[in-house]
DNA sequence: CAGTGAGCGAGCTTCCGCTTGACTT
């Protein structure tokens, strides 16, 4: 029997903690949160002052009961969740699923995971904060109230299994919105001039780029200037040198590792946490949710030691960062290596890499600035009034810039060159080599990526840490966004060059308006915002997580009750609710794209109950319309007449095979071909408006080869086989599936094996999946 | 899983934030 029992949220935390306290102490998870609001009838009681009906989760079943019977035993249980709002929810779920006496449960807090920290909290402990815990009942009130009515109501007016939410319905209306801006973005063009010198010293020679600070309108105008520089003297009007510098970026909160990871690594936001959570559990980093920057004394110590004794002692400036992100609640520190003086590690490439990351990034936090020293050169143009200007930028202390630099989004118009200027005097002369004039576009607001999508919401302060790379997954499994495949479009441009006292005109081509990896809204996504907009702005608002969570402090500060918060925000939106429930018109999204050239009869694009697709003639006629779905890069505002007859003619026999038509068609799961009843898909590289007869067969032989090798043993008169799946072996028993254990092998399986492991995993709840009848 | 877009009508879908394994065929 234990003397103390202390419960926080994370495993890997426990296995940490456990070491400083000794053995009178059992530390133990709760694995996040316990209990949840229950999922029928919204598991909130709205006639009875909002009253939450909670249920232990289904998952946390198991960990509930063991830890009821630990805190039996205990004499005293140390509640040692985070101390922000889920945090402190969860200590107070605990209390009551453990159905804990208050007498011997404390609630303690620390930030940093010291032996220090942890003794002085044990030696402070106190009660559950219950405003607090009223602020996050509020907060997963209003959650649940929004989804739960929002959801059902997409579901009647544009398509079954649709969601909203506070978070993900203004994540898709960013997007859709960026979307609207550059397809309404006219670029407009001007001719960007610049040159390049030749620098005489000491016998050598070098090259000077310099820049005209105006840009041209027109091509004429351009020109023009060119062919007064073929009768120019080129010369150095003036040299003006400025000292700059510049400091390193805050310590890696959750949010800012996933763009650096994004734009560095090239990592999805959910690798960039799968991989800092492997790094976590093997101890290597601290705690990889966090909103921030601060660093703890242990870690600044440790960062200082390690910088003078690496760089020297010039190198090492203490610094403190403030966090900026709005609704940031800071129980963690910032995401940093547990131990700095580990310059590397993880166990395979990815790990390394991010570990490499999050190193510098730490470390360079707590470098000195760098000093530079830039130059601006003005260059005169003896027939021109306009001046050249060169830049130059020199190092002249490096500081964190040995290891770390911050990297931008990037930006198509930045194109500006600095570098070290070669040698030079004020009234210098200097010899032209080229001139040139190109015409430059401006350019749309860039798509959103996952990253710069987590840190906008970051500033718009909707979502959280834990929530971020879950959000952008939920987002594109609804179809509401995807990212992109169109590799953009060619465009022209005009360049003039003057060269050895010619002018030249050339027309070159670029790539402009690539989609790809960006994120794009679908049609569903697009209509299903345009509908939210029409009857909830409010939710939809950008500021209406930031006006809610004002509310939640309030509450947490003891100046609201939260189920009077709740009740003022729910009477309206109800309201508005069953209204537009009555009486607002099913989203179709409908286009007319002609006429059929067959029949006459129009056709249409719209949303249909399964997605987008295109319809031949009116549901009135005497003739039942005739339905087609889209294909995955197409969509109802781009499609033309003819792309929508193509759609008409699948399912098409392209030939036969073993005496019997083989016939290839899309359906739910893409393009497929099918021969005596069965189903053979596609593969990527495979075309469904040119597919051979031949190809087909051969997909078709392929499958068949797949199938005869899925059985490795069946057993006579008995409903058993052991079957090879995509994850392996697996033994099958009446359309249930069963795992083998991994230290089995599957041929050498009797029937008495299969029998027992049957009934060995029949104690479990199996989640069966529904099927849908044919 | 493999043919639908709909008043024969069952029953289902859905939120956000905490946390990791269990699980998928």
């Amino acid at each position: 029997m234990v003397k103390n029992l202390v419960i926080v949220e994370s495993p890997a935390k426990a296995k940490t903690i456990e070491k400083f306290l000794g053995k009178d102490y059992l530390v133990k998870s709760s694995y996040g949160h316990v209990r949840d609001l229950a999922k029928k009838n919204q598991g909130i009681e709205i006639d009875n002052g909002f009253k939450p009906v909670y249920e232990i989760s289904p998952d946390k079943k198991k960990v509930v009961t063991e830890l009821k019977k630990l805190a039996k035993e205990a004499e005293t249980v140390w509640l040692a969740s985070d101390e922000d709002r889920e945090g402190e929810a969860i200590a107070w779920h605990l209390a009551e699923a453990l159905k804990l006496k208050q007498e011997k449960t404390h609630r303690i807090v620390f930030h940093e995971i010291t032996k220090n920290a942890i003794t002085d909290a044990i030696k402070n402990p106190r009660g559950i904060d219950e405003k607090l815990v009223d602020a996050q009942q509020a907060r997963r009130v209003l959650d649940r109230l929004v989804g739960f009515e929002l959801s059902p109501l997409l579901w009647r007016k544009v398509k079954p299994s649709l969601s909203a939410g506070r978070v993900q319905s203004v994540a898709v209306r960013l997007i859709v919105e960026r979307e609207q801006a550059i397809k309404e973005f006219k670029p407009e063009s001007s001719f960007r001039v610049s040159a390049i010198f030749f620098v005489e010293d000491d016998g050598k020679s070098y090259e000077l780029m310099a820049e005209l600070p105006v840009r041209f309108s027109s091509e004429e105008n351009a020109k023009a200037f060119l062919e007064k520089c073929a009768d120019s003297d080129f010369s150095i009007a003036e040299i003006e040198k400025k000292p700059g510098k510049k400091s390193p970026a805050a310590p890696f909160t959750t949010s800012t590792l996933q763009q650096d990871a994004s734009r560095k690594l090239s990592f999805s936001v959910s690798k960039t946490m799968l991989i800092a959570q492997q790094l976590y559990e093997s101890g290597l980093i601290t705690y990889m949710r966090t909103d921030s920057t601060n660093l703890s004394k242990l870690a600044i110590g440790m960062a200082k030691k390690e910088i003078v004794k690496v760089f020297g002692e010039k190198y090492s400036k203490t610094r403190q960062y403030a966090t900026k992100s709005k609704g940031a609640q800071e129980a963690h520190e910032a995401i940093r290596p547990t131990y700095l003086n580990n310059h590397s590690a993880g166990s395979n490439n990815d790990q390394k890499r991010l570990y490499d990351l999050i190193w510098k990034r730490t470390i360079a936090s707590q470098m000195s600035d760098a000093a530079l020293e830039r130059t601006n050169v003005k260059i005169d143009v003896s027939k021109a009034k306009e001046q050249f200007i060169a830049k130059g930028e020199i190092i002249k202390f490096d500081g964190f810039l040995k290891v770390y630099l911050e990297s931008k989004d990037e930006d198509e118009n930045s194109e500006e060159q600095k570098g070290v200027l070669p040698p030079i005097k004020k009234g210098q002369p200097l010899t032209m080599s080229e001139v040139e004039a190109v015409q430059r576009f401006s350019s749309p607001p860039p798509r959103y990526t996952e990253a710069s999508l987590v840190k906008k919401l970051e500033e718009l302060g909707i979502g959280r840490p834990s929530t971020y790379a879950p959000t952008i997954s939920t987002i594109q499994k609804r179809q509401y966004v995807e990212r992109g495949m169109h590799e953009g479009v060619e465009r022209q441009y005009q360049t003039i060059r003057l060269k050895d006292g010619q002018i030249k005109a050339q027309k070159k081509k670029e790539k402009t308006g690539s989609a790809k990896g960006k994120l794009v809204p679908t049609d569903i996504g697009s209509l299903v915002t345009q509908f939210l907009m029409e009857y909830f702005d409010n939710i939809m608002d950008y500021n209406f997580t930031a006006k809610v969570e004002k509310e939640f402090d309030e509450i947490a500060n003891g100046l609201k009750e939260w189920n009077r918060m709740i009740k003022s925000f729910y009477k309206p939106f109800h309201d508005k609710v069953e209204d537009t429930m009555e009486t607002s018109e099913r989203v179709k999204g409908e286009r007319l794209l002609g006429t059929d050239p067959k029949s006459g009869r129009n056709i249409y694009a719209r949303i249909g109950r399964y997605g987008p697709m295109v319809q031949i003639g009116d549901k009135e006629e005497d003739e039942k319309p005739q339905f087609a779905s889209l294909r995955k890069n197409q969509s109802i505002e781009t499609i033309t007449l003819e792309e929508a007859l193509e759609l008409f003619k699948f399912p098409k026999t392209i030939g036969s095979y073993e005496g019997e038509d083989v016939v290839v068609s899309v359906g739910r799961f893409g393009p497929y071909v099918k021969h005596k009843g069965k189903f053979v898909s596609l593969k990527k590289e495979d075309d469904i408006n040119s597919i051979t007869e031949e190809r087909a067969i051969e997909l078709i032989e392929e499958k068949r080869e797949k199938d005869r090798n899925k059985y490795i043993k069946s057993f006579e008169d008995e409903d058993i086989q052991v079957l090879n799946g995509r994850w392996g072996p697996y033994i099958s028993h009446k359309k249930k599936n069963f795992k083998i254990p991994k230290d089995v092998d599957a041929k050498e399986l009797t029937l008495e094996d299969c029998k027992k492991i049957i009934k060995e995993s029949g104690t479990k709840k199996k989640t069966t999946r529904k099927k849908k009848s044919k």
